[in-house]
DNA sequence: AGCCAGGCTACCG
DNA sequence: CGGTAGCATGGC
């Protein structure tokens, strides 16, 4: 089902609600994201269709570009998986069988190859002991290679799981916005907005959705706001508070 | 030329 | 515990 527009219900309490007002203010700013992009499906971005993944398939893929894109821009992971999809290696059994010089020659563009093809075949080991099944935020963060915010990063968009995901433009946001201090860790900037979002959102899909779309649209506005210092100038959400 | 990108591990004090 | 070097390519 694809939507003209996506309008979460949510209680009345909103108004007081800065963390879901920063939502709205950056929905009607850039519009829904569509964010993560499938290579196999043309347009790769699918704003306002939340029936991805939909298979077993995509739902690797969104896992595998959760590990490639650490540290590095989703056009050098795009770049690697059509590597890979020409090597006909996107699924989790092919890449435990192809030459590993092969795949790290695959994956280069997104830098630390070396790192990156050792996190992947750790992954795998453990992706392919699940058979399918959700795997817990604890389970992902003992595998070697996923820390809190691919871990999340998987949840959010391979398994569909209300996570929401941190990222360095999340924190540079709320910093700016006086939300919060430096001291803040990435589970207490988690914490901060699954808190105050899961009060007013009480359909689980709904919640989902937004905790996808804002994580897209922060990293959206920090692109534009929030890349080099000084972060937040020139940033219109404080205003609009 | 230099900084940043949709981070994480290992190792240090 | 917190802090930091190392990992590596690509784009501006």
């Amino acid at each position: 089902m694809i939507l003209q527009q996506f309008m979460p219900k949510v209680q009345l309490s909103m108004q007081q609600n800065k963390i879901y007002k920063i939502y709205q203010l950056l929905y009607d700013k850039y519009g829904p994201q569509g964010w993560w992009p499938y290579i196999n499906h043309t347009p790769s971005y699918h704003p306002l269709d939340y029936s991805f993944p939909k298979n077993q398939d995509e739902i690797f893929e969104v896992c595998l570009g959760s590990i490639l894109t650490q540290n590095t821009t989703f056009s050098s992971v795009v770049k690697s998986l059509n590597n890979l999809k020409e090597l006909n290696c996107l699924s989790s059994q092919k890449i435990k069988n192809i030459d590993k010089e092969t795949f790290k020659t695959a994956i280069k563009p997104v830098g630390y190859f070396n790192q990156k093809t050792r996190y992947i075949l750790e992954f795998i080991k453990f992706y392919d002991s699940l058979n399918g099944s959700v795997p817990t935020r604890d389970e992902l963060l003992n595998v070697t290679g996923i820390g809190e915010e691919t871990a999340d990063s998987i949840l959010l968009y391979a398994y569909n799981q209300p996570q929401f995901k941190v990222d360095a433009y999340t924190k540079r946001l709320f910093l700016h916005l006086g939300f919060i201090d430096e001291k803040y860790k990435y589970k207490d900037i988690k914490n901060l907005v699954e808190s105050k979002l899961k009060t007013i959102i009480k359909n689980q899909k709904d919640l989902i959705i937004v905790y996808q779309e804002f994580h897209a649209l922060i990293v959206q506005h920090g692109k534009n706001f929030y890349s080099k210092k000084t972060y937040g100038a020139g940033c219109f959400l404080k205003d609009q508070l």
